[in-house]
DNA sequence: GCCATCGGAAAGCCTAGACTTACCGTTCGT
DNA sequence: ACGAACGGTAAGTCTAGGCTTTCCGATGGC
């Protein structure tokens, strides 16, 4: 899920679609690559459950998923108390020499 | 700095290290890669401010920098603000057939 | 002082994946 | 019904970067 949004472009098309809902045309518009990259970038975004796009005729609009966001949310949320419980642990037992 | 987050194995590591502080031999341990392929790792979180290194002697003590993961967290929420006003926006006024 | 251990640096390999062009199906407008 | 626009798919190229092996500097123990 964090892979989808390691590539630059990307994240790039995640934080447009932050912005408002938008088109594939749209989207590559905005962007230095082409309409098929945007397409297969969005394809990775959608497996990743980060977008969801709702067809307007001929025209595929995509946004961001609540769902996904709040996931990563969620992940970084646990993943800082985790760490906060290690410091809070790692300030009382001063750290060995050997472990 | 996401993009540190986007190797599957950096995120391993990342995470090996919320659980508490590690020396880099232990961390390589616990992973399928040799050593240095966890050295060259632990340099590319080092640069994104994801993690910290303290001198032990001959041995390195990594830990996560809670700087840098209240740094991902901010994103996120900002992110996640950001995306609930498009949403409200989005529901208010129905989706245009040309924008 | 010497040896062992730990970890970073350099060089090289090799695969994953980002991008392009070309193509095709679908849907709407007229 | 026909043409145009939108967007996904396929095939192929090419580079970024993840991993390994090798080597070296630095620190500590005996």
């Amino acid at each position: 899920m964090l892979e989808a949004l390691g590539d630059p472009t990307r994240r790039t098309i995640f934080e447009l679609l932050g912005a408002g809902p938008r088109s594939v045309a749209e989207i590559a518009g905005d962007l230095p690559v082409s309409r098929p990259a945007v397409s297969q970038h969005l394809k990775v975004l959608r497996d990743a459950g980060l977008v969801a796009s709702t067809a307007m005729g001929t025209r595929r609009i995509y946004a961001v998923d609540p769902q996904g966001l709040a996931a990563i949310r969620g992940y970084f949320d646990q993943f800082w108390n985790q760490a906060l419980a290690a410091f809070a642990q790692a300030a009382e037992n001063p750290p060995e020499e050997k472990t």
